[in-house]
DNA sequence: TGATATAGAAGGGGATCGGTACTATAAGAT
DNA sequence: ATCTTATAGTACCGATCCCCTTCTATATCA
């Protein structure tokens, strides 16, 4: 299984380049060159990136996107909801809209709901927990070999637990049960 | 986003069942009408288990499948692994074959992917401290009401890294994802 | 005014997902 | 024996989503 689709592979790409120039910007063409990708695809995902407050953009001859923050202020679960959208791990996990949620047939509650969603919030805390300074940061240890393993993030901690930040708009989650 | 798949959703809950019932197993049937999930796509669900090494079955008339080991020693790694394939977060990740791996057209090594390994290592490290049983057990704090949000897992710890360890047979898969 | 750059919307080929149907095989019950 | 229950394996189809392209409009600077 692959949790990432194309489109946020580039997206991060282009965010970690950007990451290691700030505060200056770069354009989407000179992004797409450098990082060998295709530009139209690129540009949607710089116009999307912009739309949701990750980047900011100007245009005109000398245009360009940086980003809105710090990379010390943004998070990978800001990034990947901005890309992707609200996350879930299961259907059970915090609906964003008036979608279907009566996914678990059963009466009223399935037999693993209630700790799916504890995963899940487990889960969003640790990818909040990931700045996208530390996924730009280059790394000397890093080896290109094929079966070699990296080492996991020294993460600051993954032990209080508390609500992790959203990025603008609460997903508004409306009904469950 | 949704990380899960329906698939994944349906194995989970059927193994939760069965974790809930063990030593004891079910038949298909029993688990479909039980948790009211289409017979046809429960039963490739469970014939995919078997063959992954996660679920034992016994053909004819009192037959039925079981966990193939304690539900305290499957953990959420391992199922994930066994539903959808070899878990990647990124293309860079640990290619499972002779995949495309050039993903990064970057002359060798893209920008991110050392850290990006590093943070997919942490994630497996994460779901592999999840263990059936724990998704199975019932939960009393459960609030099936709208807005709640559920607490973490009181997960054991998350501070020592070491490789997680694989399912039995390195999958050999052959066909999907 | 012209070149450069972002903004926005629409569309299409292809892969994957969700579900169904059919046939074969194994084991117990009568 | 053979009937019933249940798993094993394969093939198939419709819907959705992914990946990428194309076209047009608008803003900024030289």
């Amino acid at each position: 299984m692959l949790l990432l689709t194309r489109k946020t592979d580039y997206a991060l790409l282009a965010l970690a380049s950007l990451a290691r120039q700030t505060p200056a910007g770069a354009s989407a063409r000179g992004l797409a060159e450098r990082l060998k990708l295709p530009l139209p695809v690129l540009r949607n995902i710089l116009k999307q990136l912009t739309s949701r407050g990750v980047l900011k953009s100007t245009r005109g001859t000398r245009g360009g996107y940086r980003l809105a923050r710090s990379p010390h202020q943004i998070t990978l679960a800001q990034l990947l909801e901005a890309i992707e959208g609200p996350m879930r791990l299961a259907r059970c996990c915090s609906v964003p809209e008036g979608e279907e949620e009566a996914e678990c047939q059963l009466e009223e509650s399935c037999l693993i709901r209630g700790n799916m969603r504890r995963v899940h919030a487990s889960l969003m805390q640790f990818l909040d927990e990931v700045t996208l300074a530390q996924l730009a940061e280059e790394d000397s240890s890093v080896d290109r070999k094929p079966g070699s393993r990296a080492a996991p993030l020294p993460l600051t901690t993954l032990k209080d637990p508390q609500p992790y930040p959203r990025l603008a708009e609460p997903p508004d989650v409306r009904d469950q049960s």
